[in-house]
DNA sequence: GCAAAGTTAGTATATATTCACTAACTAAAA
DNA sequence: TTTTAGTTAGTGAATATATACTAACTTTGC
């Protein structure tokens, strides 16, 4: 599974097709949209990507390796179970700040839904981060600085659910500054839940 | 604002889509499929609805009363405030496991975005909804009830965004009995967190 | 000179919607 | 009471548009 390093106009291609995304919806990366954009034909396209949904497909995978990375470099890091979470909301919310076209990505899994490849694809990078978010809390609980009285998977759904609502709301005053001041008392919220109290 | 009563073909063509709607998503809400399944042709449709928005706001007007009504009644009872917490999220997670096409309509905002009424609409009941769960939660913490380390509107957040993503991850298996129990489950667990402690 | 990247012109399909018309029923007029 | 006119809910055919994609030809850069 080699990542073949992508041509320039393929790298265009994509980013056209993000910055689409994250100004119109995905309902609008269209062939048309997109051509128009870079400032080719339609045709030309097809000589960069075979189809459509490989162009999907790229993107996806961009955004598995962001976010894969993000999650697994803090499992290994030797800090507190709590810190790793806050360097993960903290990572995931200026991840997404900085390039606002994959809020759009997360959130349109209703569209891919008769597109099976890219519904897997999603639901694994999902699971994924969930899986090592949940073994981050088992550990923390283990080392009883998180609390024990709720178990890790809810936990886990209570963090990733919130702060999914949280991009949601500020999807559209990504206003760096404000976000930011907002995103830390959003975040120290949630440390402040989940630590072991006693 | 008065709520016309609709004649039973339309009433008919609402159920049609919300069973669409369901089974293989809003994506597949098209004229055709709906004529198909009622066993008309495509322009009787037209007979009763104006056009497709027409049907996407009827059910969307339908969503919010239903919603609204959960909401509001739980405001005015004369109850704790977790209690109403409690209810409120029982009764959300209720409606939907007994009427799961609404869960696909909650989540296809993104869907809507072209289409600025249908997008309002939805926004609308969702504000509305925060709106009555931070008047909740504050109410809770003058009354010492609800922690006051954090404040209303994160905890509405946290609240609802955790129970968005339970929802979700419940969307494919919804056993009645099972989803019954991980519900509890995770209910219990919002309200260890949001009580006061010591 | 040739391969890569582009163009023009087209196809097939899907979708919402309109059009002209009809059968069955209902209310009004003679 | 029986025509007459009007309404309701339907049909088949057509239209406009959007979309992904293709075939055949041309330009361009090494």
């Amino acid at each position: 599974m080699i990542e073949q390093s992508q041509t320039p106009r393929q790298i265009e291609i994509i980013e056209a097709a993000l910055n689409l995304i994250s100004n119109e919806g995905i309902q609008s990366l269209t062939i048309k949209n997109l051509s128009k954009r870079i400032g080719i034909t339609e045709p030309a396209i097809y000589r960069h990507f075979e189809n459509k949904i490989q162009i999907l497909i790229t993107i996806l995978d961009l955004f598995k390796e962001k976010s894969k990375a993000l999650f697994d470099s803090e499992l290994y890091k030797s800090d507190s179970a709590i810190n790793k979470i806050e360097h993960l909301m903290n990572n995931h919310l200026q991840a997404l700040t900085s390039k606002p076209s994959l809020i759009n990505v997360i959130f349109s899994e209703e569209i891919f839904k008769n597109e099976k490849v890219l519904l897997d694809k999603i639901n694994e990078v999902i699971a994924h981060n969930y899986g090592i978010l949940t073994e981050i809390i088992t550990d923390g609980q283990q080392n009883k600085i998180i609390r024990e009285d709720i178990s890790a998977s809810i936990l886990a759904t209570i963090i990733m659910g919130s702060l999914r609502l949280f991009i949601k709301q500020w999807q559209f005053n990504l206003h760096k500054d404000l976000m930011e001041i907002e995103g830390a008392k959003f975040i120290n919220a949630v440390k402040i839940l989940i630590r072991n109290p006693q």
